[in-house]
DNA sequence: GCAATTCTTGCGCGTCGTGCAAGTTTGCGC
DNA sequence: GCGCAAACTTGCACGACGCGCAAGAATTGC
């Protein structure tokens, strides 16, 4: 069992891990207000400064997973076939990201509803959002060579995503997430060149 | 010369102005982190307690003015009149937004360019976008009875106007914001029902 | 004018983010 | 292995922040 990194990348990739885990679990069981940023360095076994070396606040570790997730997002799109188009190429990849990295178990996403109601945290997650939209849009312009359209469409895609999310917590969760995401994307219609 | 509100109401808004005011001709002079809610406090003319009652941060009252512009916006949509659609009447009330409230000269606007690029003032400014989806999504459901698609239209709206300026920001600023923000929104479609 | 409501202020406390310097771990060439 | 350099962790200290609380000041309505 070899570590087919550095050990010092792994070992920071462990840290972070731990860290960002132990701030959603704490968030989770105690509320986000409920929790220092020493509990959760405590948690993972480090110290406070420590913690301050990966993530900026709360928020930033508890949304981690989030990001990480967006950002293989991005990485999916970037690898689609070569011909598809723009908008096409959002919709599959967001199929494909649920089909290939599923939600986690159902009590578990009951007690993420109730943290992501946060308002830190949803302001939070637009802000990180918002951060990755240049990111994304420099993918896109491949398949979509207008830059405008190619920013604009990151922004309302991502913007989906998120109401999709939202959408899906405040109602009664009848409906799978995916599938809802897929509808809203199919409302929307962004015109290139 | 009569207040027509109470007295209370009438320095409550004087001193809400006047710390955004402050917050924002501090901030644009010294750069965000170069502020403190002290400095802000102290050239309102009350105390830093005081800036806590009004506001929770910086950011937050930085942003005061954008974010009332938005409300604005909100009730400028509300009376529309009542048989235009929905996208239409977010489009109309944008272009009567920039024709009733115009943008401050030029060389503000300057100042303001670069304070906007702060990842703190963009995060906040999504998040506050956020907060104000359910009561655009509430006054769009009345032309567009489909709550999902009200819901959608409101966010992907909101995210349209953040890329137009995001986009007049970052370009030379050639062309007029309102065009800008017009041809994106002109761009974008959104299916009902 | 007076009592009730609302707003301001100072104080105190726990928390936060970060620069800095000393100590520890890891990487790498020899 | 050995030892040096780079990278990472940690404790410390400091200014700043957000907010609860209670006392004082202003405003209201009667």
């Amino acid at each position: 069992m070899e570590t087919l990194t550095t050990r010092r990348e792994h070992n920071k990739a462990v840290t972070r891990r731990s860290l960002a885990g132990a701030a959603l679990r704490l968030a989770m069981e105690h509320g986000l207000d409920g929790v220092t940023v020493e509990d959760i360095a405590d948690a993972a076994g480090v110290s406070r400064r420590t913690f301050s070396n990966y993530f900026t606040s709360k928020e930033d570790a508890v949304l981690d997973a989030d990001r990480e997730r967006l950002r293989a997002l991005v990485a999916m799109v970037e690898a689609r076939p070569a011909g598809e188009g723009a908008w096409q190429a959002l919709r599959a990849s967001t199929a494909e990201l649920y089909r290939v990295r599923p939600l986690p178990d159902v009590e578990w996403m009951a007690q993420l509803r109730l943290l992501r109601r946060h308002p830190s945290l949803l302001a939070r997650q637009a802000g990180d959002q918002v951060a990755l939209e240049r990111d994304l849009a420099a993918v896109l312009v491949l398949r979509e060579p207008d830059e405008e359209a190619a920013r604009l469409m990151a922004a309302t895609f991502l913007t989906t995503i998120r109401t999709g999310i939202a959408l899906w917590l405040e109602g009664a969760g009848a409906q799978e997430l995916p599938d809802l995401v897929d509808r809203l994307l199919g409302r929307l219609q962004v015109q290139g060149t």
